[in-house]
DNA sequence: GTTCCCATGTAACCCGTTACATGATTTT
DNA sequence: AAAATCATGTAACGGGTTACATGGGAAC
């Protein structure tokens, strides 16, 4: 049907579907603190993908006078971007999930290192994993609370981010373990 | 001193620290090999990189004909790319570690999918996430016998994703688990 | 009265990708 | 004769980013 898109356009779309009747503004907000644990989108790129998606009636927009506030446009799904989202979800996944890490390409040339700088380099990987950590409780926790499935489904992403979180604190044990021994 | 370059260009600097003498072909067969995993670069834009690289007068590129193959260049890093590989990695890491998963943001958004989907989305996961481990391993096998700095480091890297594909693993059993219970 | 929140947008850049071109040599 | 390896490149596209602009109402 459509050319392929990206799926940042779908997330969008799925994000509409999701909370429907907000307008850009709060959708930055939401992708904010929802989906972009695994798929960053700037502000700029989300008003894009409105218009992008208006353009190709899968989403309509609708002008709220506000007094309080300036005006706005929400947004909702139409009977096409509803099959569009369900076509994108029954679609075979292609294994894209690419992963760039700053922290892994420097710790590659560390043999150009000395200990300490590795070791730094390390005390400041394993302060993001936490800082990470905690955030993904926090939204394990509050989700738990909510019995809809949608709340189900974000918290197990959550699940995944924790998990993968745990892990990688592991590594950084591991890996300072090693360095330790090397010392002697 | 030089304007903030991207990382992937002190990627192809750091290659060609460890890989001297290599043509560019070759460093694309091991970068492909070797980051490759947390730092993935095309082969188009790794010629680019290695014509900034020369630009920077970083690396030095040196001429060799060949009887059997066609000329290549080989390249090897000068003072000024020994000094800007050293400040880079001495440099405070930003937390730079984007993540974009495809799997997720589809599983973010399963509760508009018939429990049988989701169930194929997360088999597929689990194949492609042991493919990786497998590969991970024979990385980490391969280079357990070697005795270097350089092996070591790319070692702990390796185990780094193993780690990281072993928890996800668990993830995947995990939310089965939980879609088992519901169907009852 | 400055600062924060709401709300939407423009401008410019460039990183990274895919697809394609070329051509010699070696292997099947 | 065809396919794979070695080797380097061009062309075009677009997704995503950062920085900035604007402006009214609310809060401190």
């Amino acid at each position: 049907m459509a050319a392929d898109l990206p799926d940042t356009t779908y997330a969008v779309l799925g994000l509409i579907d999701k909370v429907p009747r907000a307008s850009g503004y709060e959708l930055v907000a939401v992708a904010g603190r929802s989906f972009a644990h695994f798929w960053p989108i700037s502000q700029t790129l989300l008003y894009r993908e409105l218009d992008r998606l208006t353009g190709l009636e899968w989403v309509a927009a609708t002008r709220v006078e506000q007094q309080h506030a300036p005006s706005k446009w929400t947004y909702h799904l139409t009977a096409a971007g509803g099959q569009a989202l369900a076509d994108w979800l029954a679609a075979p996944t292609p294994a894209t999930s690419s992963f760039r890490s700053g922290v892994l390409l420097r710790f590659f040339f560390a043999y150009r290192l000395h200990p300490d700088q590795v070791r730094s380099l390390l005390a400041d990987y394993r302060s993001a994993l936490q800082a990470q950590h905690e955030e993904f409780v926090a939204i394990i926790d509050k989700l738990a609370a909510v019995a809809t499935p949608a709340a189900r489904a974000g918290r197990l992403t959550a699940l995944h981010g924790l998990r993968t979180a745990e892990a990688r604190l592991g590594w950084v044990e591991e890996v300072e373990a090693q360095l330790e021994d090397d010392s002697c």
